[in-house]
DNA sequence: GTCGGCATACCGACCGGTCGGTGTCCAAAG
DNA sequence: CTTTGGACACCGACCGGTCGGTATGCCGAC
């Protein structure tokens, strides 16, 4: 150590000074996405971060663990911004719009995440792939709960189930790590208002 | 060998006679679309399809070789059907929804070729990944083409992007395999009108 | 004989995970 | 103030196992 301090363990004291488990979590998530889960070995991961397996291993029961928490962390976030705007008092066109565009962009501003979980979930051990599943579907019912919400009060047009719509729209919000660049013309937030648009404008009543 | 017989090689005399070659890219397909490309060793895909490693690298130059195969393919036959709706005599909008309805159709039938697609790309070797990518774009521009073609005689709205909209839908399709179960109470058929509807709905000029 | 079409045995690389050890800090004892 | 003990955070050499790929041999057809 070139650098005594008085820091607490856990306490960030600079850039490359922040947490350990951080800093892993947050090289494992880039290369997850740039390599994929099996093509990236723990040495690299730990390298990449500036440890060593050792205070991987202190810090995370096995690499599966590791992949586990990235995607946890993400759920958290996007059910944590959908209950959000969902329960808000505007009218219901909003709110679905507001909650579209918003998976969008936050889907667009972590990329990485996004790419790891539609290339990666099928590589997690069988009962945290459950786990994740079950998140997952809690957080498509309530924004199912919402189309359903349209097609009750006669917004929206009910000659298409709500689950198929609904798989419908996040198939496009999941595939985006495909396709888009942040050096194309359009913002995150220009995206996601399009494809909110779509949405809202799939699901009028057919005239 | 416990079972003579006078077959030429490469040619089929029954059900678990079929070409070798053929053989191996089936079971590989199920293989790989189940367990992810490299959690299913080499081994495991020979064992399955009757033969020894020496058989499988007699056929294909690599493992990568496998996967490629299976690819090309699937984009030879959905380019091909795409070819042959888009350019028939129909209406344009017949002719976008058949291309639209197909794609599902096709997806669903060839569940497992899809899920390969969308988990293994990232895992071919940097020039087969290029190949498969500038055949993709083909495909992707020759649908695209027929959104346009809508866009310029005013039957679809303007203010989305093509490009946009193309990605929209084919995310959606790609991700079939995630949700679609043969179980379910929808055929492959009614999903794919369902998608072509709101698609075509979609595209609508605002009112 | 020789050539395609395989089978079998084997290699070297690599990988996830383990484990005994080490430095640092803090708290209580003396 | 000094000593001591031990919890915490980490190090890094090592191991058992697996995997893609290869070298070589056999065998029937021509």
């Amino acid at each position: 150590m070139t650098r005594a301090s008085t820091r607490k363990p856990g306490e960030a004291t600079g850039d490359d000074q922040a947490a350990v488990p951080r800093r892993l979590l947050e090289h494992a998530t880039k290369l997850f996405a740039k390599k994929g889960f099996d093509r990236t070995s723990v040495q690299e991961i730990v390298e990449a971060a500036g440890v060593t397996k050792g205070a991987m291993y202190h810090y995370f029961g096995s690499k599966d663990d590791l992949l586990y928490e990235i995607y946890a962390r993400v759920l958290r976030e996007q059910t944590r911004q959908l209950e959000s705007v969902a329960s808000s008092g505007a009218p219901l066109r909003e709110r679905l719009a507001a909650a579209a565009s918003d998976v969008v962009v936050s889907s667009i501003d972590n990329l990485d995440d996004n790419t790891i979980f539609l290339q990666s979930m099928h590589q997690l051990s069988p009962d945290k792939q459950k786990a994740v599943r079950a998140e997952r579907r809690k957080y498509h019912e309530r924004f199912r709960g919402l189309v359903e919400e349209g097609q009750a009060s006669g917004e929206f047009r009910t000659d298409k189930p709500a689950d198929v719509v609904v798989d419908f729209f996040f198939g496009s919000v999941h595939h985006l790590g495909s396709w888009y660049r942040r050096s194309g013309s359009l913002t995150a937030r220009q995206i996601g208002d399009h494809y909110a648009d779509l949405l809202l404008d799939a699901l009028r009543p057919p005239g």
